[in-house]
DNA sequence: CGGCTCCTTGAGGTTAATCAATCCTGGTGG
DNA sequence: CCACCAGGATTGATTAACCTCAAGGAGCCG
């Protein structure tokens, strides 16, 4: 249940018993549907969560309507921690596929945090990594299309462990996810296929040529 | 010295005085002129750092020689705090004025984190903040570059109090904390002022329209 | 007075967004 | 089982944003 659930997050990989019990105290275990908002930007920040099954999206809405994706959560990842720190959630949030979650109120969290210091050290190696992670967006965001396509298929390549692998979502949210729209995608994997980088067939896709993949990913 | 600046410290803040002290042991005070390297992307990550005065850029190196700026780093704040659950610094950091700024070795402080949680919390609390702000980098990169610069401005008002401000970089590094290239931006800036959104006269600028400026930022 | 570097201005080219069809594909109801 | 529809995915043509290259001016320090 709630305990293993937490046993195998690697938040908590290296807490004892006894802390692992007090979290599933406050801990609660949801279940969502696919296509349902968490949180909205705005929104008083009363709890965070640790993803674990599914996949969601973390947002911003554009003043003109299109949608930013800040990123793709992923099992195992938590998301919203910032709301520990601010009384307001910074984004929205909404699952892409069904999902199973595990929600932390912040007040019952925080007073965790100050009697457990290995909970805090925990805690703050995920956020560290969330850093070193955004900050790899910000550098994508400047390279051109190809590059970040080229980097997110070989970044699935590496989780998937191999060159054949599956798209985990829709070719919609991939284009927004890497920051453009349907069209230049579609065109940007076309182009791919074209020069024998990788073969695609539906969602599923196999890379040709890792290396020259790797080259176009540097720009 | 050195107490007195962590005393200071938005981070450490709502330490006592015993823990100030232990800080203060482990840290070391460094005087850096303009445009010294502090490290570099891939260096052993040995420490990382709180800038007490002066301005630091992070930034990344893309393989055409272009770097792409991923925040620049003010009074007060901490940066390449991922070290401290990373081997390796994954962005490079330079300054751009003098500096003086406290270094803390990682080992000494990790150590520090566990026996006081107090800190952890701190120092969790100063990772949100960037985790926030990196949020913000990303929606930016996907607005054009006139409301990246509008929000830029709008910005340093709210900082500088007030709607007379002067631009604390070279444009040439304003460009790029942008993502842009200089004369983009002098073009950019040429508009708002034909538009009568700003007056500039060299580093100095005020805002004549700032509810134009305001929608201007949103796209 | 050179020789810098930064900033600006101009012309041209490239990337990628937009607009507009068309083509699939899966689901639904007859 | 098939006709039909809706949303996603593709393809094409056009447009707009912005980068690149190139040149000229302004300030600064030797």
């Amino acid at each position: 249940m709630i305990v293993d659930d937490l046993k195998h997050a690697p938040l908590f990989g290296d807490l004892d018993g006894d802390d692992i019990g007090r979290l599933a105290g406050v801990a609660q275990r949801l279940l969502r549907p696919a296509d349902t908002a968490l949180f909205s930007q705005g929104q008083p920040g009363e709890a965070f969560y640790l993803l674990v099954d599914g996949s969601v999206k973390i947002f911003k809405r554009l003043r003109d309507g299109r949608t930013a994706t800040i990123r793709h959560v992923r099992p195992g990842e938590m998301f919203a921690e910032s709301v520990l720190f601010h009384d307001r959630y910074p984004s929205n949030s909404q699952t892409l596929t069904d999902c199973e979650l595990i929600k932390f109120p912040t007040e019952d969290f925080r007073n965790l945090l100050l009697a457990h210091p290995k909970l805090a050290v925990s805690l703050l190696s995920q956020m560290a990594h969330l850093a070193v992670l955004l900050n790899q967006r910000v550098e994508e965001l400047l390279l051109p299309v190809q590059a970040r396509l080229a980097r997110y298929l070989i970044g699935l390549c590496d989780d998937q462990g191999g060159h054949r692998c599956t798209l985990p979502t829709s070719k919609k949210e991939l284009a927004a996810r890497l920051g453009t729209v349907p069209e230049t995608l579609s065109r940007t994997l076309d182009r791919f296929k074209r020069s024998g980088l990788v073969r695609l067939d539906g969602e599923h896709f196999e890379v040709l040529d890792a290396d020259k993949l790797e080259h176009v990913a540097q720009l």
